[in-house]
DNA sequence: GTGAAAGCGCTAACAG
DNA sequence: CTGTTAGCGCTTTCAC
């Protein structure tokens, strides 16, 4: 029976957390015992392991892996951030990333930082501060002061999401430039001429509706509106958009929209104004969301393998961390592709 | 000029993260000054002030936040756990929750623990190991284990969604009962008479769609179709269960659906099979998600005042971390209401 | 208003 | 395989 609570007056059930000592004196083993038991149960013996976890188990022993974190200066666990996680490919990305890491000991510290660049500074500080193993950070336009953060942190970096010319460190995005093109190549090869964007107002999107429009201009196509809407992107922005864009739907046209919310909400005032898509008005999305392939009519988007860049990005961190492998480039190109449905 | 890294050979700029007696160095104070300087600024002169934030600057200190928390016993971060982040509600509470904790000084730390229970007691484990110093957490249905480990933790809990008959400490929630029965009334007194559900398998949409039958059996009305589909819910398995319920949709029907991604599924399909809404098939969603006020036609649907929920429960932490009020009760029902649209 | 000493709970490194 | 010693980087406490 344990003698529980150091404490004056221990008169009580121990009120304070119980710690490794704790447990030590209930297996009657050292400190350092128990916690071979609990990271490395290899090098106990069996009966001694046994005991501990007993005792373990008997107190109810939940390490604090705070003060295990500044003894071992590992803080078994990896700082993610992204703008938001309404969009599926970053959930995607966190989803797969943050199960990867939990399997290898890891867990992530999910951190949402809007599309707005405001405090991401002081976001990443005490992000840093709690010294994470490892950073996963989306987009690739930080301001100089975050960058070395960053950098003096020491750590391996994955930035996600876009292909920046200048990586901190590892790499696991497309370039967004390559996108517009991509989906112009497939609508001029449909044999479109006239072409409209709508584009949330976040860099990203822009650059891919950007690329779009100049691709189907040099092609010599011919762009008839170019909407620009708040980020993030909303059904009704859609709506709002292709609304004001009816007056120059006189003749077939090729729309590419940044979100496929935004297309969804494009196609929504289309039908509602009874402009036929996919004949006079055909649309392509971004993003597959659910939405995209259940909505009816189902309509065409871009699709980005989130799932396999959060695995990607795990496997570069945890290269990193375990020491396995050369200390490689660690850059990978997101596959896209488009997925043509009943819009175009 | 800082001489700097106490390393052997020193040769390199130091890679090894700048700490507290580096910057005390520089500034010719204390270590323990410094620490006031970030901590408690008003109790240090002004010009120290100035000569320890100078060197900080100049160092790029990043304050380590592992080691304050072992030492203070506070961590100054409080965990959250919700099942998914695509769920508005969850959405507006976290968010709004790290909004206001954050402006008191707290970091949140987010953890999606999915729909699936397996894991959560683990997922709370390492949780719990890092010393939050309040923990928020949805859904009232733990394990027992789960249940005493977190009040082992001896941290302020509030629990959000639920209203729980045994809560573990705080709560912040709506009986999901009282959401069936006003749906129901809503539909009893536009003098509906058959009724239907569609589902996901998640207890608390279970219970939703439960009490609304049972609400209607009981007035009077006949529950012509129940179906149930996997959490979470998509677009998809809303077609779907319309689609089967479709030859007992011969008269004039009212259905619940315990999402709005639900809801919209079942009103595409309907709409695809010429069936009238409202005229034939009312319909009310869960969750006022954009889809609700956007598509067309826009729905009825209940309302959670997500955004509210967050800012009380909060509150609720706040008050108990700051010691300020009485140890009160802290529960609170989040206001829902049925908003209604085209298609009722 | 500032500093010195002690220690938070754990693990690295070394002994045995 | 197990134990001992020292110390991670900071803050508490107490002294000045």
């Amino acid at each position: 029976m344990p003698s529980d609570g150091p404490g004056p007056m221990s008169i009580e059930r121990p009120r304070a957390p119980v710690k490794i000592t704790d447990v030590a004196t209930l297996a009657g083993v050292a400190p350092m015992t128990v916690s071979r038991v609990i990271n490395t149960p290899d090098r106990v013996s069996p009966p001694t392991a046994a005991k501990v976890k007993a005792a373990i188990d008997a107190l109810g022993y939940v390490p604090n892996l705070i003060a295990g974190g500044l003894s071992s200066r590992r803080s078994r666990m990896v700082a993610a951030v992204v703008p938001t996680i309404a969009h599926p490919m970053f959930a995607d990305v966190v989803q797969t990333f943050t199960d990867a890491m939990r399997v290898a000991g890891y867990q992530v510290m999910l951190s949402l930082s809007g599309y707005g660049e405001n405090d991401k500074e002081a976001l990443l500080r005490t992000l840093l501060g709690r010294r994470p193993d490892a950073l996963l950070i989306a987009g690739a336009a930080h301001t100089p002061g975050a960058i070395q953060m960053i950098a003096e942190a020491h750590i391996p970096v994955v930035e996600i999401w876009d292909v920046s010319n200048h990586p901190i460190d590892m790499l696991v995005g497309f370039a967004h430039e390559d996108v517009g093109q991509t989906v112009a190549r497939f609508f001029l090869d449909k044999g479109h001429t006239r072409f409209a964007t709508i584009s949330a107002d976040d860099p990203r999107a822009l650059q891919r509706t950007q690329t779009f429009a100049d691709a189907a201009r040099s092609a010599g196509g011919e762009v008839i509106g170019q909407a620009v809407v708040k980020a993030p992107s909303t059904i009704r922005a859609g709506r709002h958009a292709l609304a004001c864009m009816m007056p120059d739907l006189t003749a077939r046209t090729a729309l590419f929209c940044s979100s496929d919310v935004l297309a969804f909400g494009a196609i929504t005032e289309a039908r509602l104004h009874g402009i036929p898509v996919p004949d006079l008005l055909s649309v392509c999305g971004f993003g597959n969301f659910e939405l995209s392939a259940a909505s009816e009519p189902a309509f065409t988007t871009v699709t980005v393998e989130g799932a396999e860049a959060g695995q990607i990005a795990a496997g570069f961190v945890l290269r990193r961390l375990t020491g396995n492998g050369p200390r490689q480039d660690g850059h990978w190109h997101v596959p896209f592709r488009i997925v043509e449905r009943a819009s175009t």
